[in-house]
RNA sequence: GGGAGCAUAGCUCAGCUGGGAGAGCAUCUGCCUUACAAGCAGAGGGUCACAGGUUCGAGCCCUGUUGUUCCCACCA
């Protein structure tokens, strides 16, 4: 810090200086150390074609509050970061990139894509991880992983392999979820459905023996192509006796069955359903049932295929109109009506995604999904907050197998060998050649895995599984991960149970879940919206340390949050009164000040400020603890601004002019407060609080390796605290009358305290003049004085000769009103203390809090009475 | 069709295991009091959505109602 401190602290002239000194510093950098407890997080890892927005902001910055914390607290704290190789999100932007060239996959082939894409990783694919240290993450860099990387690989080999081993993956043919942008699978998890409006076509399918028709409703024309059958429900009466029969498909000219299933809901449409298996999930499980044929009717890019017949060629929408026409002309369609349905869309897209049978890799969930049940349920993992187990258990109950294989070049490419003689398949974590059964030339899957698999293998991949390295052993299980409740379902679910198959432990302790950042409006940030408020452009305007303090500051876990402007200045404002405290103190600090320790003798006001410290570091710990952060938080947030700066800074700067051997108590009393409480908000504000401690005396090298501070005995003054409020309370008081009877604060003038507790006011004497612009104090049993104002409190009679300045109603009024809530206060306090039943069951403190309550409430009441008689 | 969250001051939100309703911003009044006007000292403002219930005592626990947001689900 420079010598001359600016008025106005400057997070931009600190943050990065002071984020290079922690690097050089190897604070970050944790190791396995049997004398320490492990806490360990591992990062939701970035995508690599990511830019910082708020959701990584606010997931970053609670992570770095837990684990600077629980560093401090003297834990190996490690927290490993990494990015995610996004196999979906990074292929788009490099096909796109082709197309710009006029380039496909195809010309270029796979490996010169893959050289592409890598080459687009080196040079793209840290600058999430820049921009994620301008927030002061104290990530350990030396262990940054990436899902893509050698190690990675090697893990999603390993399970890949096992799971095939214990009949845990499959290969099959099963309709499944096709975006026909993106050009392959996606899972269930990755379709996102909403409402749309659009159409039911009523249809007559005439019945071949010309007996009649029967009138199907479809939200899809289109797909009447592919149809093999119509199905009613068994019990249906009205098409009892068409059962077995045949149709003719129409414009297609095929005979289709008329099959019974109890899938179909008699009430709903007509009762007949057009069953095709090839585009329907519940088609296909209705095929199923009645070994229907399936038939494909439509390409990779949702055009109609060659089974389409003179539909050939179309896109599915334009298919749509053109069948629906020739419906029409055909005399076939009966209906139209508008009605809006469920429609399922492609999570990284958006586009309309084509339910498609096609063969797939799947992995079998029900047994994975047990275990993983179990341990949340046991409590070996715990949500917080524990609402989203519910959710959990809802979506792991119901689980259905999960689809792993992309149609995708860049990712884990699947280790299946078929031959190109026999066919035989061998899965193997090395490359085979030749076929063990034919010893024909084998070549490899060519799809790759679902970007997931590998990130649900990530808080055991990172550290080292297969290989039984020292970290594993020594951080693994992970202590707590943070993440958003949106991706429950895709990442952390799936961590569980790959964890516990695989390790045979559950991958963390504690999952704290957070909500959202929404705007100011509290709409979802999003591109298209164009609403998305850029971290890095908040940081650079207000401060990384205002930014994490706007982030962990008043919301609580799993909520959803409102970002603002005006969040952030308050945030940057706290932050420039942290550094102006800070300037105060080193301002009056003498050079004989060198080290943290309390001065022998305490002051009253001392042991005031200190009780109030000693409690403020018990009940942040204890909310640190149990994750209420954003409570911590505005705790240290009141204690600084209220306690410490407006009360105590205050209240020392009569000993600090006084000079002497008064003047250095005070000092170090400043210093050991200020560097004790900086420590405390080190977590939340790790910039700002390095700075300012690095200026004042302290020990140690850096602030975020210092001890973070514990409950001391010997601070417990609240007997102390108590008396020195009475001080505290009475200079309130006198502000508060003043103020009302406009006192300019200009006018000083004597001020005559009548108390039975003389020594709490002679200890605090000294403070009336500066605080409660007093000229004289007198402190006295029995005070006798007229045309005064006068102020009230529980301990003391206060009165203020300003004879021209007060105007007798008004001062009537003021004491008047004060009175009537003073007796409506003993009214509810007696009417408990006369409750026979309150008596008997109300637990003793309470009662105790109550007598307490009253007996202060009497005094006040009586005091009041005294000047109002006074002033008659 | 299931499930969950939210409803507290004009606005944005806290409120831990039940024990006299809080903060920030905004508003009003007065202050450039030599750390800070990004500040200081004061003030006003709430039937804690509604209706019941449990309890000596409910913003908090239970039941129902209304409004709102979200998640899940194969109704063509």
């Amino acid at each position: 810090m420079a010598k001359e401190l600016e008025k106005l602290y400057n997070p931009a002239n600190v943050e990065d200086r002071i984020y290079k000194f922690w690097l050089d510093g190897g604070y970050f950098t944790a190791k396995p150390d049997p004398e320490k407890k492990p806490y360990t997080i591992v990062i939701p890892p970035p995508n690599i074609t990511g830019q910082l927005h708020m959701g990584h902001a606010l997931d970053e910055t609670l992570q770095d509050i837990l684990i600077r914390y629980r560093r401090m607290q003297g834990y190996a704290a490690l927290w490993v970061p990494g990015t995610d190789h996004a196999s979906i999100a990074t292929e788009a932007k490099i096909v796109e990139a082709m197309r710009k060239e006029g380039v496909s996959k195809a010309d270029l082939g796979r490996e010169k894509f893959l050289e592409r894409a890598w080459a687009w990783k080196e040079q793209y694919g840290g600058r999430i991880v820049e921009q994620l240290k301008k927030l002061g993450t104290s990530c350990d860099w030396s262990r940054e992983r990436f899902t893509l990387d050698e190690g990675c690989s090697e893990a999603v080999k390993e399970v890949f392999v096992r799971l095939y081993e214990k009949g845990l993956i499959y290969r099959g043919e099963r309709i499944i979820n096709w975006c026909p942008h993106c050009l392959t699978s996606i899972s269930d998890a990755e379709v996102e459905y909403g409402e749309q409006a659009g159409h039911f076509w009523h249809i007559n399918y005439p019945l071949a023996d010309g007996s009649g028709v029967i009138e199907i409703a479809t939200t899809r024309p289109e797909t009447l192509l592919g149809d093999t059958a119509v199905a009613v429900n068994p019990d249906d009466p009205r098409y009892q006796d068409m059962v077995g029969k045949m149709l003719i498909l129409p414009l297609v000219n095929k005979e289709i069955p008329i099959v019974a299933d109890s899938y179909v809901d008699m009430e709903f449409g007509t009762g007949a359903v057009k069953i095709t298996p090839a585009h329907d999930p519940n088609d296909f499980e209705v095929g199923l049932r009645h070994n229907l044929p399936v038939i494909n009717v439509m390409t990779d890019d949702a055009h109609i295929n060659e089974n389409g017949g003179k539909y050939e060629g179309m896109d599915r929408y334009e298919a749509r109109k053109a069948i629906v026409a020739d419906l029409e002309e055909g005399g076939y369609l009966v209906k139209v009506k508008d009605h809006s349905h469920n429609v399922g869309s492609c999570y990284r897209c958006s586009t309309t995604v084509e339910p498609r049978v096609s063969k797939q890799w799947f992995v079998k969930m029900e047994p994975l999904a047990k275990p993983a049940i179990e341990a949340v349920k046991n409590g070996e993992t715990r949500f917080i907050p524990e609402r989203f187990d519910k959710i959990y258990f809802h979506w792991m109950e119901n689980i259905k197998d999960w689809c792993i294989s992309r149609q995708l070049w860049w990712g884990h490419r699947i280790p299946a060998y078929y031959c190109d003689g026999c066919g035989e398949m061998v899965v193997s974590k090395t490359a085979v050649e030749t076929c063990p059964k034919c010893g024909g030339k084998m070549h490899q899957d060519e799809d790759t895995l679902d970007t997931w698999f590998s990130s649900a293998l990530w808080p055991f991949s990172t550290l080292g599984w297969p290989n039984e390295t020292e970290d594993l052993k020594f951080f693994y299980p992970t202590s707590t991960l943070v993440t958003g409740y949106d991706i429950i379902f895709f990442w952390v679910a799936r961590m569980i149970f790959s964890a516990i198959e695989q390790t045979g432990k559950a991958p963390f302790e504690t999952v704290f879940i957070h909500g959202l950042v929404r705007d100011a409006q509290g709409r979802k940030m999003s591109k298209s919206l164009g609403n998305g408020i850029d971290p890095l452009a908040v940081i650079e305007e207000f401060g990384a340390d205002a930014l994490r303090l706007t982030l962990s500051t008043n919301n609580s876990p799993g909520n959803d949050m409102r970002y603002s402007d005006d969040k952030v200045r308050a945030s940057r404002n706290f932050a420039n009164k942290l550094w102006n405290a800070s300037r105060f103190i080193l301002m009056n600090l003498s050079d004989e000040i060198t080290d943290e320790s309390l001065p022998e003798t305490l002051t009253a006001e001392d042991q005031w400020v200190l009780s109030q410290y000693n409690e403020l570091v018990r009940q942040v710990t204890d909310n640190l603890d149990k994750f209420e952060l954003g409570i911590a938080v505005a705790k240290l947030y009141d204690f600084i601004w209220d306690v410490f700066c407006d009360w105590y800074i205050e209240l020392c700067k009569a000993r600090l002019q006084a000079g002497g051997e008064e003047s250095k108590n005070a000092q170090k009393v400043l210093v050991y407060v200020m560097n004790n409480t900086l420590k405390l908000l080190h977590p939340f504000m790790p910039f700002i609080t390095e700075e300012i401690w690095q200026a004042l005396p302290h020990t140690g090298e850096s602030i975020m390796v210092a001890k973070f501070p514990e409950y001391s005995e010997e601070l417990n003054f609240s007997e102390e605290e108590k008396e020195f409020g009475r001080v505290v309370d009475a200079i309130r008081a006198i502000r508060n009358a003043r103020a009302e009877m406009n006192v300019p604060p200009s006018r000083k003038a004597k001020v005559y305290i009548e108390t039975q507790y003389p020594e709490a006011f002679k200890a605090g004497e000294r403070f009336f003049f500066r605080l409660a612009g007093a000229s004289e104090v007198e402190i006295e049993p029995e005070v006798k004085l007229e045309g005064a104002v006068s102020a009230v409190t529980d301990s003391a009679r206060i009165f203020i000769p300003l004879a021209d300045l007060i105007d007798k109603e008004k001062e009537l009024a003021r004491l008047n009103k004060e009175l009537a809530a003073c007796e409506k206060d003993i009214s509810i306090i007696s009417g408990k203390l006369d409750n026979e039943k309150f008596m008997a069951k109300a637990p003793e403190k309470i009662v105790e809090q109550e007598k307490e309550k009253l007996a202060r409430a009497k005094e006040r009441m009586e005091n009041i009475k005294e000047s109002l008689k006074a002033l008659q």
